[in-house]
DNA sequence: CTGAAAGCGCTTACAG
DNA sequence: CTGAAAGCGCTTACAG
């Protein structure tokens, strides 16, 4: 069934089929009427094939998601694929590999698709400015930054904006708290800071405030690299710890990394936050409802995914230049963390 | 940058960049490479539409997911995602509303897109089953059960099969497993009866236990209606226990759900399992790193999307019928209930 | 307001 | 093994 055969039905000529489904204003409403009755009696459907192939202008919205196991970025994915229910523009979801270049997905799917614009949830910018530079349609990295340190559009990137917390300074402050409350020996468990922009601000974070308030931090005896899970957070800090059972705080760069020193401490007879104070990153809603409440850093997700593709539509409409907005995080002051 | 383009370049005809594109073998090493080599200095990629346009036969398998919330869907999700990498057809991922009927979505992706095959991650086909009957491409769905009590395909599913647990006697034997420990007064979390089909299950397991074991179940006292989510679960908890002191155990239907009530009893000044009991279901990795650890049923998933791809699989190259594949759940048990 | 026609970028018999 | 050509199902000036 095609077009086609839809206007051999209704008498009429292709043409004018096509413009009622797209709803174009010069049709009169008698025709409107005695085609839309044909094609929905049939149930029919404009492939979209040709419906792109021949109006490259697809209206077409791209969104690279990096991973499916992060809850932060799959609220935000909902959020943005809601509202774009509302919006003249059909949403493409991609979904990456964990360990995918997103840069080089991009384009291919850039090439691929011809979408009007580009949404990354979650990402690297650093790691592929070069690629990203071929990005030549406005796009918008949500969840982490794409400027340049003194708040200029980093070169390279292309027409990528970008949206995301001060993770430097969210980091500062949740180090800072933990000084706050007395601690001194703090250990870190965190990215792998050769491949994770957002694991080096925020590690960078907590070294401001280690030095702000005359600590010492030695990397190699008091950081230990991990994955953003559970499973990863756990064995991070049981590591830390026998290597240094004096530490009396655990930096972590998640939740689920702060849930899972949670548990390896519960495990090992300890409790949190009596014996030992941890402090997550995210506030996720499973972090909330954790025994103890996990004190964190709240990134605000729907704010963020909201104002992303605000940004993306006002480059898309209004011919915006590229921006790069910091929205504020929230500290959530839960139960894991004691004074000393 | 077109086909055209490429092939005035190479010297040659369009049709001979679209075989060596295509990876047909009848062309010879000397032109393949001639023709690489100018594609790939533009990072030339064909045009999905015109490609998909031509030949009818596109090679995607759409995959629907319901919600963007579900760890259990994502992960599932990501395991077809990465073994799809490897078989020679396209992924093309489809995320719904956790409100909108999946069905007639299916139907609207199916005639845009024309697939060969999809997939159902979450979903109610009884609900829709007429919808579900127009899909005339091979589909899959995983984790409900798309047959008839009986076994047999259910009616007007049209070429659905499914892979998932038996939920019915999943939840039967979590229920066994409270009333065993000496639980005879058990609250419900559940879903939506009239609208979840799933959640209907789980309650029939439930009331088969309660049944088999002599004891009685008012519904209307010891069932609270929550969503699938932490909030909720908190909330239901707290309804149940102030219309009902007496409980001694929760039944939920979901790990977020448990999880929801142990904070609502935890806030109230009770310790799980020494004052109540909980329940979960679905076995999820925030359920094994809680404090205590939930016991609950496990949903096999990497197990459950393989084998759900398995099965479309086999239905688009081998012409294999709908099959209804039951595949066994884990109990894993937990510090969330104890004996009484 | 409407129809006839060109053409979007490909694939694939067909002929050689 | 290769090229020329038809045609996939649409959209959109163009002419009326």
């Amino acid at each position: 069934m095609t077009i086609k055969d839809i206007a051999k039905e209704c008498g009429c000529g292709v043409g004018t089929v096509s413009r009622v489904l797209n709803n174009h204003p010069d049709v009169s409403e008698e025709t409107r009427k005695k085609v839309m009755a044909v094609v929905d009696k049939h149930g029919f459907v404009l492939n979209r094939n040709a419906s792109q192939l021949k109006s490259q202008d697809n209206k077409t919205i791209v969104i690279l998601v990096k991973g499916t196991s992060s809850p932060l970025l799959n609220e935000m994915l909902g959020v943005i694929l809601k509202r774009m229910e509302t919006l003249p523009y059909n949403a493409s979801v991609v979904i990456l590999d964990e360990y995918d270049n997103e840069a080089q997905e991009a384009i291919r799917v850039y090439y691929e698709q011809k979408p009007q614009g580009m949404v990354f949830l979650g990402g690297n910018p650093d790691k592929y400015s070069d690629d990203f530079a071929k990005i030549v349609i406005p796009s918008v990295l949500i969840s982490n930054e794409a400027a340049s340190p003194d708040g200029s559009s980093a070169q390279g990137y292309g027409l990528l904006s970008s949206v995301s917390i001060d993770n430097v300074k969210a980091s500062e402050y949740a180090a800072e708290y933990l000084i706050k409350k007395g601690h001194t020996k703090i250990g870190v468990i965190g990215g792998d800071l050769n491949s994770s922009e957002i694991s080096k601000k925020r590690y960078q974070g907590f070294l401001n405030a280690i030095e702000k308030h005359g600590l010492e931090f030695d990397e190699k005896q008091s950081y230990e690299v991990s994955k953003y899970s559970f499973k990863s957070g756990e064995t991070a800090a049981r590591a830390l710890l026998e290597r240094n059972p004096t530490l009396t705080a655990f930096f972590t760069m998640s939740d689920a990394m702060a849930i899972g020193a949670c548990r390896a401490l519960g495990d090992m007879g300890f409790s949190v936050p009596r014996q030992f104070s941890v402090i997550g990153f995210d506030g996720l809603p499973y972090a909330d409802f954790y025994f103890p409440r996990i004190t964190t850093i709240r990134q605000p997700a729907t704010k963020l995914a909201d104002d992303g593709l605000t940004i993306l539509l006002n480059s898309l409409e209004r011919n915006a230049g590229t921006k790069h907005k910091l929205v504020p995080f929230d500290f959530i002051e839960g139960e894991s963390v004691r004074e000393l």
